[in-house]
DNA sequence: TGCGGAACTAACAAAAAAGTAAGTATGGCC
DNA sequence: GGCCATACTTACTTTTTTGTTAGTTCCGCA
């Protein structure tokens, strides 16, 4: 049988399916309201639970708690806990989140930009 | 009265909240799990909203609709109406989301080398 | 004995996002 | 007259996400 030849539309449909998984990916990652905003934070050091919640006036324990526990179990930070009394926990971004560092920052930059833009 | 000398710690504290503001008003508006995918696919060409759809074989209409909306209202895209029978509407990115453009294509990057990673 | 602090956890409630299914307008075509 | 297509709306339900409040654990210290 001979081979379908493919025209440019459907390898054009194709790549934009294999990006929107790859994006999708991502999205599941890094999406939601919080899980960014965390992870700049830990972008200049490492930080304890509460030192992000100050950070974060708005986020809820209950909300900080289950996004650190994603984002950990992603691989998008890594948790230390000191054993000592108070306990001690620090947070601190992966191999895997610092690549998204310039990711983060060009995303800063457009919303300054449109954001004065406006106001 | 003498002004208070500022520690790098505020500064850098300040800075912090300033991106912060910057990457939630991004993250409202490409936030959430369709806009970034829909904006990825009007990257090539213009579409219909039926185009859209059926290159998104998992939104519904109504989520379209509610999306092509929000980021038509956002400044995102444009909305071009036809007035024929049966009616065409067309949708393209505006110069604000073309800018998006390569973030997108990094975070897609980013996706599918961890995506990889792990599978 | 009982308070304090850090970092949670659990139970429940409210709010926001998403899905389902049906309906609308228009005009050409059979 | 009835059907088709496109691009929506509308009403309603379900699911997911967030928030609220009240514990829990550990040990040192007054």
């Amino acid at each position: 049988m001979a081979e379908r030849k493919e025209n440019s539309t459907n390898s054009v449909n194709r790549k934009c399916i294999v990006e929107s998984n790859d994006l999708s990916y991502a999205i599941d990652m890094v999406g939601g309201r919080w899980k960014l905003l965390i992870l700049v934070n830990l972008e200049k050091k490492k930080l304890r639970f509460n030192e992000i919640r100050k950070a974060m006036s708005s986020i809820t324990e209950r909300m900080l708690t289950l996004q650190l526990r994603e984002l950990e179990a992603d691989g998008l930070i890594s948790r230390t806990v000191y054993a000592e009394v108070p306990p001690r926990v620090e947070y601190e971004l992966t191999e895997i989140s610092t690549e998204l560092i310039p990711i983060w920052k060009k995303l800063c930059a457009w919303g300054a930009r449109h954001r004065k833009a406006r106001a």
